[in-house]
RNA sequence: GGGUCGCUAGCUCAGUGGUAGAGCAUUCGGCUUUUAACCGACUGGUCCUGGGUUCGAAUCCCAGGCGACCCA
């Protein structure tokens, strides 16, 4: 709004007038030329018969050139005007689609009665592109065969003070399409598309989850101490209580005492909050899903993840194969499944799980072009390196990656079987960490002593460290049945199903800088 | 955090040292079958910002802003 009208600009409004000035100068007078007519440009309410998608499927066989007796009211933008003498064709834009106006003076100003019989100057002087227009009349296919509504009746309903983007390229300027989302959305139908789908994921998710039983809970986004995950938090302020507060950076805590609590079940899919960097695959708030199910362990909640990812797959692009960015996508079960080990080998041919002494383990990552090992504290972070470095982004199918190092797990049950790994699984997809999930670590002592763990590197300088949740041990005190959780990171769900190249093309309002204002600038 | 690239009219883009351009949109005129309508005329500029080099900078140099991509 800023930039349209720069608050102290009032006395460089003369000659110098930008084009965007004067289009806005001239649409600021059709809105007092339609006052004087009488109409109002900013109405309250349409009456809508049909959502013009609905006329097009309804009416797809309606020969060119033809009429039906068929009265409808549509509602919607202003997409394109083509005017001619005494005719005039508008595209009309609702949620669903477009449609064509067939505007006819003789037809409008029959219709529109002798009060209105400047109706259809009116149509053609004081309508722009981009103008919300209620429209009345009956169904036609042109003789070109465009279906049309023969409009009787038209009110213009919102008059537009700007101008829309370019009708054939659009707006394609990134930067632009983020900062002013509701243009893109108007003009690049693709966009609407992605949002409509981001919607039916989550929606698809409660269903999928409501028929297992399981229950949506609330936990607190303010929190006094931040936990569930490594992450800087982002630091706020209660005024009456004079403290600093957090907002979560994991819903991991809460929900799990959500369980102590006697809830077998329960999922939450909310905001989480990252003072981290930006990027294509990051965003400081971002959603995420994370469910808990009691008298489970990961072997259980890998097969529901299977289920419910392909299934979601199927309900929003109607297949288990999808297109990502040139590659094809098979979300069909069964998903690979390798252990982190595994895969390390395989990609690095070095197995860690034959080195016991940190050194050699740093040593062998290095000899196997692996960088930055220097500042692994275990062997388990130099495996966790080698990984991320080596075999991340070779994860193109849906693929778990199961039997985390301890080191790196600090809420994850120990293995059963495997001595220094917990049972915990990441699925990627497109080399990218896409969910999370373990059996969870219900023993309050053995938990105490990791998240102490923690707080010393914490202590020392590591500010994504854990720190010590008393209460959450209190909790587990009580005792919480053997349960396993999980987590997906919905943005990046919604990318891969909807062929975003950046979790930004996922998020409605990415974070951006601003822009540098005029204001800002005058105060420095 | 580092590297590369980009930023010119409302939108999409040309313009590599010598008068700032095109298409669309806007404005005006014409037109009853268009759909990137067409025909004619016009209008519209902080060339991202600030410095520098030069007789002269959108263009070259330096610093900064915002963004994209790659790397960390």
């Amino acid at each position: 709004m800023a930039s349209n009208q720069p608050p102290q600009a009032q006395t460089s409004n003369d000659s110098s007038d930008s084009g965007l000035d004067s289009i806005r100068a001239a649409r600021l007078q059709k809105v007092e030329d339609l006052k004087q007519a009488g109409q109002q440009p900013y109405a309250y309410s349409w009456e809508i018969t049909h959502p013009v998608a609905e006329l097009q499927a309804k009416f797809a066989d309606l020969a060119a050139g033809t009429e039906a007796d068929f009265e409808v009211s549509v509602a919607g933008r202003i997409m394109a005007r083509r005017v001619f003498g005494k005719l005039a064709f508008f595209t009309l834009q609702d949620q669903t689609g477009t449609i064509q106006l067939y505007l006819e003076k003789k037809t409008i100003q029959a219709e529109m009665g002798e009060a209105d019989e400047q109706a259809f100057n009116h149509l053609k002087r004081l309508t722009d592109t981009g103008d919300i227009l209620g429209a009345r009349g009956t169904i036609k296919r042109t003789d070109k065969g465009e279906l049309s509504v023969k409009v009787q009746h038209y009110a213009m309903l919102t008059k537009s003070l700007l101008p829309l983007p370019d009708k054939f390229h659009g707006l394609t300027d990134v930067a632009k399409r983020y900062r002013q989302r509701y243009v893109d959305l108007i003009v690049n139908p693709d966009v609407r598309d992605t949002f409509r789908k981001r919607a039916k994921i989550t929606a698809a998710i409660r269903r999928h989850l409501d028929e297992l039983g399981y229950l949506e809970v609330e936990t607190p986004v303010l929190q006094s101490e931040p936990g569930g995950a490594e992450a800087r938090p982002f630091v706020t302020y209660h005024n009456t209580l004079d403290m600093e507060l957090y907002l979560r950076i994991a819903t991991e805590l809460h929900l799990k005492r959500m369980v102590v609590g006697g809830f077998e079940k329960v999922f939450e899919l909310g905001r989480v909050f990252r003072n981290e960097g930006i990027s294509t695959r990051h965003n400081p708030e971002f959603t995420t899903i994370e469910m808990y199910q009691a008298y489970g362990d990961y072997e259980e909640m890998m097969a529901l993840t299977e289920n419910m990812i392909e299934q979601i797959a199927v309900e929003v692009t109607g297949s288990k194969t999808i297109a990502y960015q040139g590659e094809t996508i098979n979300f069909a079960q069964p998903w690979q499944k390798v252990t982190m080990h595994d895969a390390v080998k395989e990609k690095t041919g070095v197995d860690f799980s034959q080195i016991e002494d940190l050194a050699k383990a740093k040593q062998a990552a290095t000899a196997a072009g692996i960088v930055e090992v220097d500042a692994c504290e275990s062997i388990g972070h130099v495996l966790n390196e080698a990984f991320e470095q080596k075999v991340e982004s070779t994860l193109i199918q849906p693929t778990f990656v199961i039997d985390y190092p301890v080191e790196i797990s600090p809420l994850s049950k120990p293995h059963r079987s495997k001595p220094g790994l917990v049972e915990r699984f990441e699925l990627f997809i497109v080399g990218r960490e896409t969910a999370n999930g373990f059996s969870e670590l219900t023993d309050p002592i053995d938990q105490r002593e990791r998240l102490e763990l923690q707080a010393t590197k914490k202590e020392a300088g590591d500010l994504e460290a854990h720190s010590v949740d008393e209460d959450f041990i209190t909790a587990l005190e009580y005792g919480m049945p053997p349960t396993v959780g999980m987590g997906i990171g919905i943005d990046r769900l919604v990318m891969v199903l909807t062929d975003a190249a950046s979790i930004r093309d996922a998020i409605a309002f990415p974070l951006l800088k601003p822009e540098k204002s005029e204001t800002a600038e005058a105060e420095l």
